[in-house]
DNA sequence: GGCTTGGTTCGATGACGGTCGTACTATGGC
DNA sequence: GCCATAGTACGACCGTCATCGAACCAAGCC
């Protein structure tokens, strides 16, 4: 006991004083983080971490949610097992202007157009044997 | 002979219309290219490519001006032996409303604070051996 | 013609980021 | 108490990108 090493659920995040303009645009360059953003701005309310179509796996989508988190982009809070997640839109609005709102919405044209310059294509290391 | 083979100093530019977000924000990402897109900003006319304070190699920084070029950031023409050096800012703002505009303002006040997340520090492979 | 100035091309290199699977932890409901 | 649900932590892996130096090329200038 007097040792609760849960910290009851809470999240960090960082003053938007103390990010960087390099920190959100490398948080913003990733085409799944924005296509997180992307939803989350067209959702218009709070969206749990499992409820967005991406084509990555779970482990690699809680990765993409930290970097957006630190970079000041998002905002994370637990309801339940559920993590929730924000758009910090009036915040980065004021500290980086007109940023977030243009590549939201250069986004929506691209959207499913996701076409990177050249990204690692799904890297499918067990599709090597054909016929089970 | 019948063959220039130079084509006398030709310059090839993508039409915005073919550029992708994707594109544009690898461009920006970059602390170097940002640094190179704010000397071209504020400078107010075209630069030629030996004029811009960066830290790094001359050959990077042709690198970095041909990312630029393709995503459609700069356009770059022949004077002389000089290559210069132009935004198309309004290029851009027909296409990616917003987005350059916003960069460059954010940029300004960094500038010199480029602080990268964590970039390769220059990397001195030649600052091994202490004493020659 | 030949030197100088201004950029480019070509490997080689090293680092970091995004990806996955698996094992794990924490709530909530029954 | 126990299982299901929701997300996290941890390695491992691999590709791409930024970087450099050295060799090279093209215009100008004298």
């Amino acid at each position: 006991m007097a040792r609760p090493r849960t910290a009851a659920r809470t999240v960090e995040h960082p003053d938007l004083s103390e990010v960087s303009l390099q920190q959100v645009l490398e948080a913003l360059v990733d085409p799944v983080r924005r296509l997180v953003v992307s939803q989350l701005a067209r959702a218009g309310e709070d969206k749990s971490c499992g409820t967005f179509d991406t084509p990555v796996s779970l482990s690699t989508l809680t990765y993409h949610f930290n970097v957006l988190r630190e970079a000041g982009v998002i905002r994370q809070y637990y309801r339940g097992t559920a993590k929730m997640n924000t758009l910090r839109t009036d915040e980065m609005e004021e500290r980086f202007s007109g940023l977030l709102s243009a590549v939201v919405a250069a986004s929506a044209p691209e959207s499913s157009t996701t076409s990177p310059s050249s990204r690692r294509p799904p890297a499918n290391p067990a599709a090597t044997s054909p016929s089970p």
